[in-house]
RNA sequence: GCCCCCAUCGUCUAGCGGCCUAGGACGCCGGCCUUUCACGCCGGUAGCACGGGUUCGAAUCCCGUUGGGGGUACCA
């Protein structure tokens, strides 16, 4: 029988970055396994359902490369189902009417087992689990009834979901029992903290998708993040690419304790991703991703720059910070221009005033020549002609900035600065 | 309260009884490279929560303690 998992969100909000790592899990398994992949957004609490919430999760998940098999399907289009289920159960005894609600009739003793995927044989006393509704008054089924039913309906194999639900698990096997349904294979992830060890919120940093995203991150470096989180392929290997990520992951090798979310880790994990990117693919990536954030530069300028800044950030959201000089005018601080800036800025405009040709190399060699005669270090000379043109001191190379400025624009900036000191 | 789960460097983890005086990665700290920063390279820092067992031998198995988490809804 062929593998098919289900990634079930409930449409009350964006996807969190937990709610991701489960959906990657599900998805990792149907494709190592070529099985399917299977979306059912349980909508059941109408009360709590927000709107869009349902086209901004499939978008997130479409924008991570995780694609799904099939129409994703909608529990409360299946109420029918879910009464007809209930109907039976009553007539059979197995459930009861209470106060308008259908209750089922959970055994008061012996355990209720299963061997999770993950966290191994799992014993619950029958005494502990209560006789939980199945349907409301109103008709609408609950969460622990429409779950199992609509697991059974689409031929799931295997329930991999975040470990909130390990007490819901033996509820779910005692429905599917009753229906006389051999429960899947069951596999709870663990959870993924802050770093606080506590949930993972807001304040610890982005957790919605949308928001890595918009920061800049790769989805293909968020894909690799996630995947360690909780998995791991061997001792060693920490980068690995979606394709190996498919080839080898299985859940024997997912861990059974909570992780804590390390955004250094993932933001060293983008830069790796953005480093070994060809030249022209992260200039397109660069430009779509400024387009997308409102970034207001020029293409070109953009594209140019690209290279420059390729080795040096690990976020695209740190351009604008980075390279932002090229863009519009800088305010250098006269404290950052340092002592030689008197000296040093004069120099340096006479060397490139008719500098010919105005490139790269020819750049080089003015502004070294301008050391030997201030009898200056490198270090120290170019310095002050970096916070000057840049207005900070880390930027890309000075050479190519310079040339990327042009030479009006890059004199007007060394006169603007001289007059500072 | 009751039920269930978890426990290796600060963090992610390898380890499924001897290969472990515990390996890798991020971070951090040095050094090299270098026009700054970054990248890269080299080196360093840091851990088996505690207490009992079992065994010739335990990070690995068992029990307990402590700590953390989840659940206990006509929420999902």
């Amino acid at each position: 029988m062929s593998v098919r998992v289900r990634f079930a969100p409930s449409p009350t909000g964006f996807l969190h970055i937990g709610g991701v790592r489960t959906a990657l899990f599900n998805w990792l398994v149907a494709r190592h396994e070529q099985g399917a992949f299977l979306l059912r957004i349980e909508n059941t609490d109408t009360s709590r359902e927000v709107a869009e919430a349902t086209d901004q999760i499939l978008r997130s998940l479409a924008w991570l490369g995780l694609d799904w098999d099939e129409e994703p399907t909608y529990q409360l289009d299946n109420m029918a189902r879910h009464q007809e289920v209930a109907r039976e159960l009553l007539a059979r005894g197995a459930a009861y009417e209470d106060e308008g609600a259908i209750r089922f009739r959970a055994p008061d003793e012996g355990t209720t087992a299963w061997d999770d995927a993950v966290k191994g044989r799992i014993e619950v006393p029958n005494e502990t689990i209560e006789d939980l509704v199945l349907l409301r008054s109103d008709g609408r089924p609950t969460y622990n009834f429409a779950a199992p039913v609509d697991d059974a309906d689409m031929a799931v194999t295997h329930v991999i979901r975040g470990e909130d639900h390990v007490s819901n698990t033996p509820k779910q096997i005692l429905v599917l029992r009753a229906m006389g349904v051999e429960p899947p294979v069951y596999a709870h992830l663990p959870n993924v903290f802050g770093t606080d060890g506590k949930k993972l919120s807001k304040r610890h940093g982005a957790v919605s998708v949308e928001e890595f995203r918009s920061e800049g991150y790769l989805p293909e470096a968020l894909m690799n993040y996630l995947a360690l989180l909780g998995w791991s392929l061997d001792a060693e290997t920490t980068v690995i690419p979606k394709d190996e990520l498919v080839r080898h992951f299985s859940l024997e090798r997912v861990g059974a304790s909570p992780a804590t979310f390390d955004y250094d880790k993932l933001r060293w994990l983008n830069g790796v991703y953005l480093r070994e990117l060809a030249p022209d693919a992260y200039a397109d990536r660069l430009v779509a991703y400024l387009a997308e954030s409102g970034f207001a530069g020029d293409e070109a300028t953009i594209r140019a720059a690209a290279p420059l800044c390729q080795e040096k950030i690990a976020t695209l959201g740190e351009f604008a910070g980075f390279a932002g000089f090229l863009f519009g005018p800088v305010a250098p601080d006269p404290a950052q221009l340092g002592d030689a800036a008197a000296q040093v800025l004069p120099a340096a405009r006479a060397a490139l005033a008719d500098l010919e040709p105005f490139a790269t190399e020819t750049i080089e060699g003015a502004l070294k020549g301008v050391c030997e005669t201030l009898g200056l270090k490198p270090r120290n000379a170019f310095q002050p002609i970096r916070v000057a043109l840049t207005g900070s001191r880390v930027s890309p190379g000075l050479y190519e900035s310079i040339e990327l400025l042009g030479r009006e624009e890059s004199l007007a900036r060394l006169d603007a600065a001289a007059a500072l000191v």
